[in-house]
DNA sequence: ATTGGAGTCGACCAGGGTGGTCAAGTTGTG
DNA sequence: CACAACTTGACCACCCTGGTCGACTCCAAT
């Protein structure tokens, strides 16, 4: 009989590395997130990621057939990461606009804060097309992207806005305000470890700007019709 | 006596690269401004370069000495281009928030269109430390840093927005707004040569959202003390 | 005490890319 | 013709690559 789901032996292997204590796994895999991170596909160094993970080479290949092995570990279990530690949270049923964009700025920092290699090469290899993965990854790749585009702009309540203002212009101010604060905080936060800081005051701040936001662009209570 | 300021050999083998036809000059310098800002300076191929260029091996080394001075007359290119096509143009005189970044994001928009590649490899020298540059021209980088930031944040009047707001904080917004767009668009239109795009609709666009943010934050005309 | 398999290491391999050189050849000009 | 400026790409020594593999350690079962 033929085998029609490919890889016994592959499976096999993989399984070593998912046997190994978490620990010990969590260090290779921050590693060689890091580095793909760093230098995308092609340009990575399997030597630096022994090196930083501080095992031999040969276990890397024994855990992992191989760089391209290696790096579809990575983008799945990165998936699963971004899934359920973040999209999963998000609750899609919340109609204000600038509630759901703080949530999403939130449970986004949040998972960051858990694992910022992950979000790191996220960004890789959602644009990078060295790779070349196979179809079902790349299928998953498209579903977590329509995920997000979903949870950004599907069931939206727009009608809260100033009636004088394009509503989607409004939409669209209030998400690049929010992104530029969050990228801004981020790159002011770049080189510590967001596990360890305390976000308390930059809600605060954040807040502030969202009072600004609603004051300027949610019509005025008890105006209407 | 001694040579008080370096470099007599290198001058005169840079001249011969300054004494080319003005073409041939800018196909040497746009391959290899994109051949950095597309691989910083470690990984940048001169070998990609010349193939870019369409010019034997030897020719680079004959106009410049090393990859390392070539980099150095690219980045000091791609100082004063900046300085003279984007920051000396804008009128630092302007108080008006809006009418400021506007106009910053105008004229940079039109330098990117004339020389798309010096803004890329400026990303990339403006943040690595890889290639490390003579003290001088390090020293002119960070001018230019301060000159950039001086024309965004210096002698803005915030006077005119609403008094119910904090004005920094409407200062920032406007700010990720504008840049929000700014970026959108550029991503919108990667690929294309942005100096055969027509402008004019997303001007008009542009100017759809100051009216929003005009009509957001700034006081209302008549209703003051 | 002995065996054997899982786990671990790093020296080693062939191959490819690196920045830079240079002998050879092509031009253009006096 | 000669001479200098210009142009080429094969070539160099070197470095790093992904991947292999023989040697070694450890430990549980015999």
């Amino acid at each position: 009989m033929v085998k029609l789901c490919g890889n016994g032996e592959v499976a096999i292997i993989v399984e070593r590395f998912e046997k190994l204590e978490d620990s010990k796994q969590s260090i290779i895999r921050q590693a060689a997130l890091a580095e793909f991170a760093a230098h995308g596909y092609a340009k990575a160094s399997t030597n630096r990621i022994v090196q930083a993970a501080g095992i031999g080479k040969g276990m890397l290949f024994y855990y992992f057939t191989s760089k391209q092995e290696l790096y579809e570990y990575l983008v799945k279990y990165s998936l699963e990461f971004i899934q359920s530690r973040y999209l999963a949270r998000v609750d899609a049923a919340e109609p204000d606009v600038i509630e759901r964009l703080t949530q999403l700025a939130r449970l986004k920092m949040e998972a960051q804060a858990e694992n910022e290699e992950v979000f790191k090469f996220s960004a890789v290899f959602l644009l990078e097309g060295d790779a070349q993965l196979p179809v079902e990854l790349a299928a998953k790749i498209n579903e977590l992207k329509k995920a997000g585009y979903r949870l950004m702009y599907e069931g939206i309540d727009k009608s809260r806005f100033r009636k004088d203002m394009d509503p989607d212009k409004v939409f669209h101010l209030i998400r690049w305000s929010i992104d530029g604060f969050q990228q801004e905080l981020l790159a002011k936060l770049a080189g510590q470890k967001l596990a360890e800081i305390d976000f308390e005051p930059y809600w605060d701040e954040f807040y502030g700007y969202l009072a600004i936001l609603k004051m300027s662009f949610y019509e005025t209570e008890g105006e209407s019709s």
